[in-house]
DNA sequence: AATGAATGAGTTTTCATTCAT
DNA sequence: AATGAATGAAAACTCATTCAT
């Protein structure tokens, strides 16, 4: 099925992918509606089950295609080169605030998938998402590690995990009303919201204290 | 419309916010069927329709009383009283584990209240719930310092939302697939998943790290 | 599911039973339109799905309805009681032919379940309806011995076997475009098409040639 | 638009034949799918709608091509030449058995074709087939007649008649369960079914008994 | 002549909500 | 107050046919 998809050309499948993200990101994967994906793709309905077997495959495609962007778009481009581990952190939380500024629309596709209606997609789809992020933090601390950045006996499991919980959640609060009451809960005034700026150098002074 | 459903018994009233939740969380809002929780709670659709006036009412009303729940059930039970930071803070890992461990139902739906398809609903609900979790972690944080369990310098805010994330995730991880994977991913085997009791260790030893 | 469909009003259960009849005879299951099948019996497409789990289900109450009313309206009336036995296989010829004014309607029912693409439903309904011809055969033939009307040497299974096949081609020519040609070839003239009265008068005269 | 068919090399035109009976056969007309068939054919869907107007007018082709084979491969190869008429009355059954024993989907499509959804088409098709059956018995019965085999008071038409229906509902015992269910129910035990080679013997017999 | 991508109307089934009893 | 039958719009998916290449 999805080799049919793979010959269009590269800008069709694009903007296909691109309505399918904004689509199942704004409403959810049960809530997304194929017809209206369809017509934000310009496609008729008929040509897109030309190219996915069905609205489950499509989601799968979606998200694995949101992976490799986040992943060559955010994680790669920040990795590699010279910088201090927090200035690299702070050009991820940039690239993370900045990457889908079609409203951050990956990331919440990545967090819809942690909820109990979407288990039966975990199995295929977490493990991908989670080994990118991860391995990412694992190679950051060990380079901040050798640059003596980083204490050498910071434990890099859990540091990295708290990290990793720690950028996530700063990434919900770019979509979710709720993260981001929550941000405000916890450090912002009722009056006036939190600028994404200073959300960012928040989560990185919270990062400082678990590296420390 | 809840006028009439306060008027109702307790057991009676208890029973429906019971199957709303046990349907809300394994569904979802959208997926949940109205029609399902009447036949699980035990009354009649157009009943259903007396008490609440829509879905979305039900909802609320749902997650409302979860909320009230897991303070009393869970928060309310172990904060009061003596022991250490970490006893407490073991006992209500425990009560977490435990609470509902009919599946951790209000928890689910406490998750899914982030998806940018529930930001209709985070207006109402977020405050009421974050609130009670924040307030109760000052608590515990002050507690400890006056007992000299917790260092002076450690900044209240961060400390505090540090934890709460913390315990979401592994609270999270508790039913939702996804999360479970990213916790073995981390500090886990592929051959054997953690078992409840490790995870609360492991979430303990983070949250001390953050405390310290 | 279809005990809600058992507690409306007969005359409603009727006119159900009878639109789909009408429905699945003319178009075949296949090419049969559920909503169509709605609109004949006057409910709301919503209806017939509380009343039937789906398509398939429906298309066998409405077969086993077809049963029944064969076996109540045309093969047990003229059963019992006196009467030679070609007396009472013109009755039950004459039974056939009436009955189903509605175009013979269950007899295209019958007669579909033989093609290739309704093999799954042969299962189910095959037996149901051969049990009671076979039986009704028997009970004839065996009258017909004790009176000495055919002849004791006549074997039981082959002769009802060949009466069955003769009566049900006999009964396919009354709504079946194919097999009314096909009458028409062996024994009409191209001019004129032969009336039922005669297709009784040759059927009998086959089953004569059958029993002796 | 046959004619861009008919210039096709023989081998293709009988293998899209070939496809297109499989499917028909296997499905009916109407759930047949053309794009199933072309695929089986080996040929683009377009070019599909070159050779042929539309499904009706490929359904009409192959089901006379079946006549064709039928008539060459079943009937004629057996009608001429010597042997008694019972010998070659085995011959044809093992002929219809043993013929398209890739499924005898000849006899499929031959079937259908009585089903009240596919009036439409007997009238052109009808005629076809029922005209080569008819001639073959009837001259068979007078050759029958003329070696003495045959009693010569037997009456032609109706002997033809009970001959034919008897073959044509062992044929479609062959690959209708309904069918198949309803030999068995007359000449079969529940716990094993009839072989072919004893519902040769049957249907054998039962023709015996007709020409008697 | 041949391809095969594209169309879009049509089909079955679901479900929040209403309302007569 | 309570019931539960009824509604009908909406949604996923199919498929005969066309047409640009």
């Amino acid at each position: 099925m999805q080799s049919t998809f793979k010959k269009l050309p590269p800008e069709k499948q694009e903007k296909i992918i691109s309505a399918a993200t904004k689509i199942f990101a704004d409403k959810g994967y049960y809530q997304a509606n194929v017809a209206e994906i369809c017509t934000e793709a310009g496609i008729s309905n008929g040509a897109l089950y030309k190219y996915f077997k069905d609205k489950e495959s499509l989601y799968i495609s979606t998200f694995e295609h949101g992976i490799i962007d986040l992943k060559e778009k955010v994680f790669e481009r920040h990795l590699v080169g010279p910088g201090s581990t927090y200035e690299k952190l702070y050009i991820l939380l940039k690239g993370i605030a900045n990457y889908g500024h079609k409203d951050r629309r990956e990331i919440a596709l990545y967090f819809d998938l942690g909820s109990r209606a979407m288990n039966k997609f975990a199995a295929v789809l977490s493990v991908q998402i989670e080994d990118m992020a991860r391995n990412y933090y694992f190679e950051l601390i060990k380079e901040g590690k050798q640059n003596n950045e980083i204490d050498k006996s910071v434990n890099t499991e859990k540091a990295a995990y708290l990290i990793d919980n720690n950028i996530n959640i700063f990434a919900f609060s770019l979509f979710s009303e709720h993260y981001d009451k929550r941000f405000n809960n916890y450090f912002g005034s009722n009056s006036k919201k939190l600028s994404v700026e200073k959300k960012i150098q928040i989560t990185l002074e919270l990062t400082k204290k678990i590296l420390s």
